[in-house]
DNA sequence: TAGGCCATCTGGTCCT
DNA sequence: AGGACCAGATGGCCTA
């Protein structure tokens, strides 16, 4: 694994249900394709949609093919539409696949402490946001000391925020208290997995992303 | 046991 | 027509 740039320890990613999905076909979908999935279910009360019975949607499918199409039978659409429901269920499952590997790859370059904490998905993402952000503010207020030791560096706040509010915009954000749009309302990233989560931009400059500094 | 997180299925919509 | 994307629904697993 190659350095981290901050010397901070790097995510360990666990694949518990996840797996890297190393075929992108359609036909090499992993093991779970096959799995049983609820069969009892009705999703938005339509489980006989196969059967084609759903909303009385045989009629409009007929009525959308128009009379021009080569008359089907019911048995030969059913297992058309099955057929097509199957290969866009692989297609999904592809998808979300691909999105997970990205998103592990996101993972592992967000340093965690401890090693081996796993980020949920949101938090993955507002990790990453938040990360990104505070690199950027070190590496701006490193530019300043490099070309203007005797120019102060800017007071926190001109520093903007993530999201371009205000540094009590940002500090709120991501406080374990906070709004419940940051992390699970009661339970913080901080708390959950001791991440390096800087709450307010005053606590960067060069060098400041350390571990300790954050605890 | 409740709640959080996740994978999967599904139908709708938009795009090529 | 078919694929990509999306959001809702559902059930399984795990943890406090």
């Amino acid at each position: 694994m190659a350095p981290h740039p901050l010397g901070v320890p790097i995510i360990q990613v666990t694949h518990k249900t996840e797996q890297p999905f190393p075929g992108a076909s359609d036909h090499e979908v992993p093991c779970a394709a096959s799995a049983p999935s609820s069969p009892t279910r009705t999703p938005r009360g339509c489980a006989e949609a196969e059967g084609g019975s759903c909303r009385g949607s045989s009629r409009k499918l007929r009525a959308r093919r128009g009379g021009r199409s080569r008359p089907k039978s019911e048995l030969a659409l059913s297992k058309q539409r099955r057929s097509r429901r199957k290969k866009a269920n692989d297609r999904e499952r592809n998808r979300m696949h691909n999105l997970n590997s990205a998103l592990d790859a996101l993972r592992g370059v967000l340093p965690t402490f401890p090693d081996d904490a796993k980020l949920t998905k949101i938090e993955t993402l507002r990790f990453a946001h938040n990360y990104i952000w505070a690199l950027t503010q070190t590496l701006r207020l490193a530019d300043h000391s490099f070309y203007g030791p005797e120019t102060p560096a800017p007071p926190c706040g001109e520093l903007g925020s993530p999201d371009g509010g205000s540094t009590e915009d940002w500090s709120s954000l991501y406080s374990p208290v906070s709004q419940a749009g940051s992390l699970s309302p009661t339970t913080s990233l901080e708390e959950r997995s001791g991440l390096l989560v800087p709450t307010s931009p005053a606590c960067l400059c060069p060098g400041a992303l350390e571990f300790s500094d954050f605890l």
